[in-house]
DNA sequence: CTTGACCTTACCCTCACTGGAAGGTCTATA
DNA sequence: TATAGACCTTCCAGTGAGGGTAAGGTCAAG
């Protein structure tokens, strides 16, 4: 049984974080006398698994769900592989989207000569003078 | 001369949007005697150019720079070209962070038989029992 | 004269935290 | 015992970029 400070520690997640978690009711720590949190190491699990699927890109509410099968003996692993693909659908997604935002910031750059002349492809772009 | 509506359609952005860029002093149009917000063409040109920054993923701070470049006839292309230039980097990390955490997930994805047992490699990562 | 489309402001909601203020508690040292 | 400083508590407010909804004013058509 450790406080917040520790806990911190162990799980590498601000303390403003891990009060938070607990807010939206993801981890409940016990309380001390003095009313200060002390967490378990069960609840160090809780957190470090939320640590790390959040650094995975799972937004709080997959978490929330992902942490119930974690907990849940009897899950049915599809369960989980579902959400790991939807996941990976969703980035690909978002690094098409990306790339094709790079491209076109790299063509505008690329052609504007970058003096201190007013003339620019870049904003003639953004104006819509070009297109 | 026309109300947030027809600014909304010529614009493709949200009145809500509109608004907002209004509060946020980026975009002031004229009032008409009912009240009614009153777009010149001007006014149109900056939507617009609002539009396409944002959807460049520009941020409402850059494009207020932008913008400020935009009106001003003496700018120097340097210093629009600087900005796009930074935000192509950007943009390189983002895309690289998002491919490793690809890689990651489909990698936990691919190793779960995906049944339904409770035995399931993405959990285990998660818990770090494996890590 | 009424209906419905459009407009106005004003307020709270999102997501996942982050910062700060005001105050209580604990531990070490003088 | 006093006190300094590190730790803890709750509460309030803010971020970015808008979205939702309510209560009400205005306008054009039938």
């Amino acid at each position: 049984m450790m406080n917040i400070g520790q806990a911190s520690e162990k799980t590498q997640l601000p303390t403003k974080t891990i009060r938070y978690y607990e807010e939206i009711l993801l981890v409940s720590p016990a309380r001390a006398a003095n009313g200060y949190r002390d967490y378990s190491e069960q609840d160090i699990h809780q957190l470090r698994f939320l640590q790390r699927s959040r650094s995975l890109g799972f937004t709080i509410e997959e978490c929330r769900l992902l942490l119930s099968l974690y907990e849940d003996d009897h899950r049915a692993s599809a369960d989980v592989k579902a959400i790991a693909r939807d996941k990976v659908g969703e980035i690909d997604r978002k690094i098409k989207e990306l790339k094709s935002l790079r491209t076109t910031l790299k063509n505008l750059a690329d052609n504007c000569h970058g003096d201190d002349k007013p003339n620019c492809p870049i904003i003639d772009e953004l104006a819509g003078t070009k297109a």
